[in-house]
DNA sequence: ATTCTTGTTGCATC
DNA sequence: AGATGCAACAAGAA
């Protein structure tokens, strides 16, 4: 369930590895995950390199590799774990605590044994390399993290009236201006802002508007402070009972409809968010 | 066997 | 031109 905690969460794992020398590369060449991706340059600047520091920016991860712990970076991976994508870290000696996956695309093997482990079981993940010592262009264009202060409320209302006619559910997944927002923190947001998912982006009011936006905001803040490795999501969101067949609404206690909406399995609860009259 | 899925992209259509 | 909707991508689970 990668979204912007879950990817943070998968990020640190790997931080153990950190200033661990690379001494070979596992690979599973033909498979999408790498499309785009020179992989003999690839392997030729991640071998023999120490990972250095790694960072993640909604989905989207960063990881910094250099000839030495203390020297620049000369290469950066990206990683985007796609809908069931997954880092994984096996230590030396240590039985893998997995079985051995014909889904472990990555794996770098480090000096002394440690394997960090890039898993993804439907190949909606992807690899991307840059050779270089300055972040990539496709890290530094990243949209505005949602807890900066580029994200503001005039931002919002701008992307939302833009995307007047859209309903909102499909508004926050466009990370373009919400990065890191998947499937459960939209349907997240609308339920504590109490807004019907198909409510049209543009027909909001500036009051409304305004209470988005601190929505997306504490949704946001609440994910990422409640995650740990075994990080369990409070009865009192929504997110715990979004697929039970005949979960009920944890504020009201109605029962909860699931229906597809901007292409995407969506759930709501009626008497919370009612549909607006249009 | 069929239908479903926590994401993104490219294309067709408005 | 820009916004919107949807199929496609791959694999496994129910």
């Amino acid at each position: 369930m990668p979204e912007l905690a879950e990817v943070e969460l998968a990020r640190r794992l790997w931080d153990v590895g950190r200033g661990g020398v690379i001494e070979s590369l596992s690979t599973s060449p033909k498979v999408r995950v790498f499309r785009g991706v020179d992989l003999r340059a690839f392997e030729r600047a991640l071998v023999g390199s120490v990972l250095l520091s790694s960072a993640a920016h909604g989905k989207q991860m960063l990881f910094r590799f250099g000839p030495a712990p203390d020297a620049p970076p000369h290469a950066h991976m990206g990683l985007h774990l796609g809908m069931q994508g997954d880092l994984l870290v096996a230590e030396p000696g240590a039985p893998e605590p997995w079985e051995r996956g014909k889904h472990d695309h990555l794996v770098l093997h480090q000096r002394g044994g440690r394997k960090l482990v890039f898993r993804d079981t439907r190949h909606f993940g992807r690899v991307l390399f840059h050779p270089g010592a300055e972040d990539p262009a496709w890290w530094r264009d990243l949209p505005p993290n949602l807890l900066s202060g580029e994200f503001t409320t005039k931002a919002l209302g701008a992307f939302l009236t833009r995307r007047k006619r859209a309903p909102l559910k499909a508004v926050l997944l466009m990370q373009e201006r919400f990065p890191g927002i998947g499937n459960w923190m939209a349907d997240e947001i609308l339920w504590r802002a109490g807004l019907h998912p198909e409510t049209p982006a543009g027909s909001l009011d500036p009051a409304e508007v305004a209470d988005l936006w601190r929505t997306v905001r504490r949704v946001t803040r609440d994910a990422v402070r409640v995650i740990s490795p075994d990080w369990k999501y409070p009865d009192s969101w929504l997110f715990p009972h979004r697929w039970e067949d005949g979960g009920k609404c944890p504020r009201c206690r109605g029962g909860l409809v699931r229906e597809t909406v901007g292409g995407r399995t969506t759930c709501w609860c009626p008497a919370c968010q009612p549909r607006r009259l249009s």
